[in-house]
DNA sequence: CCTACCGATCGGTAGG
DNA sequence: CCTACCGATCGGTAGG
């Protein structure tokens, strides 16, 4: 589940959070120590362990803390006419300039640790869903204006688009390709026109 | 580079690389220790370390191992007619059943750490470049023989296509998704029908 | 929340 | 290629 709204952290808790995140970027996940995490903290790691009994608590948390933060700019232009709407949630979803490499590095890590840890796996799974969800209603939206083709499914289509997201910045982080998330972009657009369009 | 063909491998480098991709596939890449692979070689770690010196020498002639080990399958119906090879080589690349769940998670956890490690790096771009080659030369016959639109740039199309099957396979792993493979191979026919025909 | 520490595990090596 | 072992590091805890 992971509780999506309101989940409730101290400040203890926040700063862990933020520690954590900082210690990810530097180290990556596979080099992610309660000691560093505590490091980043300026605190020792007894003082972790008295927030989170285990590590995987803390990590769990911590997605949570993560997906938590990126639901904000993706509701952008929900008024907008769904042409324009779906078009601005693939840029929301591949950004002309990803904020930080690091992190994305990390999180293709802790994607890819989804099948050791079922509460990874719940998490990314409730995220892909909402996420389709909103190019879903775009494209049922635009269908109902005309601008789209109406025998297309639109679910079916929101999950086409998601393979291209998921794999731009899977051979962003991979291939150390620049240019995979503009490709991946470019090639959502003529889904959309060619495919898509009425 | 990889040494892409003629890779010497004693009989005993073959065997540890063949208990390496046990115990990968056993305990997943977080997880696979130099003891872990001696166990399922039958034999000490210092047996590795005769043939190995480190650790991160061994995944990289394994990660070379693996995919010199993929490069037989994707040569296949090098005659057929464009079309047909194109759908053959996405067929190749995006199978209706991947044969080792297990083996591709820890693929993809591979995969992520190649930002970690540049010969891993280098052998995941090759693996990219060749892939792409293929699919390149199929759409450009393709439209030399009429086929698809001659307007198209065969590169950025084989990308295209080259996204989604690096998201179908990252879905078909971090989601848990049995369906991953056969959407991402359908959305692929899509565009070729759609983006590509002439 | 700290100091101090434990038991487990890791990659790697000496000596044969 | 084995036995035996080392130094480093890990997550976690006792006791305050």
């Amino acid at each position: 589940m992971g509780n999506s709204e309101g989940t409730e952290r101290t400040d203890a808790q926040e700063e862990i959070m933020s520690a954590t995140y900082e210690a990810l970027c530097e180290h990556g996940y596979a080099a992610l120590t309660v000691e560093r995490i505590a490091s980043e903290l300026g605190k020792s790691t007894a003082a972790i362990h008295y927030h989170y009994e285990t590590k995987d608590e803390l990590l769990v948390a911590f997605l949570d803390y993560l997906l938590d933060g990126m639901n904000e700019w993706i509701d952008t232009k929900p008024d907008a006419e769904p042409r324009k709407r779906l078009a601005g949630l693939l840029d929301g979803l591949l950004p002309a300039e990803p904020h930080d490499r690091q992190f994305t590095v990390a999180m293709l890590e802790m994607r890819a640790q989804a099948p050791y840890n079922e509460s990874f796996r719940a998490q990314f799974v409730e995220r892909d869903e909402r996420t389709r969800e909103l190019l879903k209603t775009a494209i049922e939206d635009g269908a109902d204006a005309g601008v789209f083709d109406g025998d297309a499914d639109a679910g079916d289509a929101a999950r086409s688009l998601m393979a291209l997201v998921d794999g731009g910045w899977t051979r962003y982080v991979v291939l150390d390709d620049e240019a995979a998330l503009t490709d991946a972009r470019e090639t959502a657009r003529e889904y959309v026109e060619s495919v898509l369009a009425a």
